[in-house]
RNA sequence: CGGGAAGUAGCGCAGCUUGGUAGCGCGCAGCGUUCGGGACGCUGAGGCCGCGGGUUCAAGUCCCGCCUUCCCGACCA
């Protein structure tokens, strides 16, 4: 593509709105445009990074045995009343009032793949079967943000797998589980899979996709040691060395602490008495009730984020009327399991022999709370959000956390969908009629182009990996107007080297020098020949590589050889 | 949804305190000089100063309401 002929403006300074450095260099180099908050244009080299991505996902997705389609965009807002996700995704749903009634606008689609799919999968002999597509997504964003990093409107590559098995999901979803890491490692990028939370799409085993970024909005545990890898809202820590309780600690003593209920208010009313306490000293004790509106009290240090257990929700303003022993901000593990309640600890209140707590009385808190003294546990867990330097839970080293990006998310969704769609049955081997064990797997295409460019920058511009760069090379010729020889060498070379397929892109225009090599650093295509009277008289090309800035000299006669070679 | 900041030319910004002919840089058009790392001179085009209302002889500027955008938090495949 010759410059003088693409639509494109580089901009010298970045849209005041543009915080990440990825959007910066993407909206000043012309590969996208925003339209609306959380809502962009592909420009057209933009496309073309899209195109190469996406290309990857096909390849990959195909050799894992999955099939392309194309789903609506608009999903009848029946299918999605039917799952109950009309409601539990409410917060992101975007819907279109037209003629026909009401339309949701996907912002995934698992429904809308088992209504289109399902008539075709009848019996157990059509299954195996995945399919994919890459596809508009829509997701009503709180607080969109960083340009293509977190968009109301967006691409994502999703890939359902359909199978008669347990075991046969299994097996599908370590195809595409390995379709994954073939795909991240060919965009380049470094990547992390981790265990992950399930959240609102729900099942059982899922990983995520991690990149390290700083600009991450997500954070997983990692262990240096032993390679275990889970996002924080999943992450387990293990127990530590374990600390024996001190039964010779001073008697457990009572304290008047009116009006404190948070933990600083504890800790300030028993400082004020004389008592050494702080945050990570004050049992934090809370409590919870099951489907049964059974009791449960999960205690963790007072300066930690209790991880909640599936299944259990805080007691309303009416359970704690009915349950007329717990005291809102005075609750303690005393004397709990007279009540009937279960408690349940942290592995880290092991690490401590005396703990300050509530006193179950309004009003007041104890210290010197000693375990297996004092008060009584019945099991311990990993029930805190994992911090950094808490013990691994497979070899008990250190955990660190990394902020990171979600590039992707893959599921086994076994028959939670399945068992609510009606249409989603086979026939099986024995007659019976049987529900689709699933998997989903999901890849944020549009997303990518800026984790990648977060990555793969400097301060002068983009530098694109050789697999989803716009363009393989650029020719760069100096002062065409002036220069004939070099121009008509150059064009000569554009021919040749299209010829041979090579994805070219010319700097044809007649600007001044420093004008041309400043876009060609920005928009980072990852081979830049740059042509000017001066090489052609020596009969050597400058080739700059623009990923290490390494310059070599190529002689003219070599340099369609070298170009397409390289490019 | 809570807290903060901002909307003036395609982009980046000044002008608002103290009301009186709307400016600068980049970009854009023309002419000339330049030409191996974002050159220079001259000329020119381009504005519902976010929207609506109010105060005033007069509002980009003061007052009220609304809209939009960004940041922090909450939320979140």
């Amino acid at each position: 593509m010759r410059m003088t002929r693409l639509a494109l403006k580089t901009q010298r300074e970045a849209p005041a709105d543009a915080e990440a450095v990825s959007h910066q260099l993407l909206v000043r180099a012309g590969y996208i445009r925003r339209l609306a908050s959380g809502v962009y244009s592909f420009l057209p080299l933009g496309l073309r990074v899209m195109a190469k991505l996406n290309q990857i996902v096909r390849e990959e997705f195909d050799a894992a045995g999955a099939q392309e389609l194309l789903l609506p965009a608009l999903h009848p807002v029946e299918l999605w009343e039917q799952t109950g996700r009309l409601q539990t995704m409410s917060d992101v749903l975007m819907t279109v009032e037209a003629k026909g009634g009401t339309f949701v606008l996907g912002p995934t689609h698992e429904e809308a793949v088992i209504a289109t799919i399902s008539p075709d999968l009848e019996s157990y002999r059509d299954l195996p079967v995945t399919v994919y597509q890459i596809q508009t997504k829509f997701r009503d964003e709180a607080r969109p943000r960083f340009g293509l990093m977190r968009t109301r409107e967006f691409i994502m590559a999703d890939a359902y797998s359909f199978d008669a098995s347990a075991s046969g999901m299994k097996s599908s979803y370590s195809r595409m589980y390995q379709a994954y890491l073939n795909i991240f490692d060919r965009c380049g990028l470094p990547y992390v899979p981790v265990e992950a939370d399930s959240g609102a799409i729900g099942g059982d085993v899922n990983h995520e996709f991690m990149v390290p970024s700083p600009i991450g909005e997500d954070h997983f545990a990692q262990c240096p040691n032993c390679g275990y890898a889970a996002n924080i809202e999943a992450a387990k820590r293990g127990e530590a060395a374990g600390k024996p309780s001190d039964a010779n600690a001073p008697e457990m003593t009572m304290h008047s602490t009116p009006g404190s209920t948070t933990i600083s208010e504890v800790v300030e009313a028993l400082g004020s008495q004389g008592i050494e306490v702080d945050s990570s000293s004050l049992l934090k004790s809370l409590a919870f009730k099951d489907a049964n509106d059974d009791v449960t009290l999960i205690l963790v240090p007072g300066d930690r984020e209790v991880k909640v257990p599936k299944g259990l929700a805080p007691l309303t303003d009416n359970d704690f009327e009915s349950n007329s022993f717990l005291f809102k901000g005075y609750i303690g593990p005393m004397g709990m399991s007279d009540q009937g309640v279960r408690v349940l600890a942290d592995y880290s209140i092991l690490e401590r022999s005396a703990w300050s707590a509530g006193a179950n009385l309004v009003g007041h808190h104890v210290s010197n709370a000693v375990l297996g003294r004092d008060f009584e546990v019945d099991e311990f867990g990993s029930f805190v959000v994992v911090g950094d330097g808490d013990p691994c839970p497979n070899c008990g080293d250190a955990l660190s956390l990394v902020r990171s990006i979600e590039a992707g998310h893959t599921f086994e969704l076994g028959l939670s969908y399945s068992n609510k769609i009606s249409s989603a049955t086979f026939k099986a081997e024995d007659g019976t009629d049987q529900k689709y064990w699933m998997g989903c797997y999901g890849i944020g295409m549009s997303r990518l182009p800026a984790v990648i460019a977060e990555h793969f920058h400097d301060a002068d511009g983009l530098r694109w990996p050789k697999s989803v760069a716009p363009y393989q090379v650029e020719l760069l010729t100096i002062t065409p107007a002036r220069a004939p020889e070099a121009v008509a060498f150059t064009d000569d070379i554009y021919g040749q080297l299209r010829e041979r397929g090579v994805e070219v892109l010319y700097d044809d225009r007649d600007l001044t020098p420093g004008v041309k090599f400043a876009d060609a650093d920005l928009i980072g295509v990852p081979i830049i020949a740059i042509i000017g009277q001066r090489g052609i008289a020596n009969g050597v090309i400058e080739v700059k590589k623009r990923l290490t800035g390494e310059r070599i000299e190529v002689s003219v006669p070599d340099i369609v050889d070298y170009l397409s070679e390289s490019g």
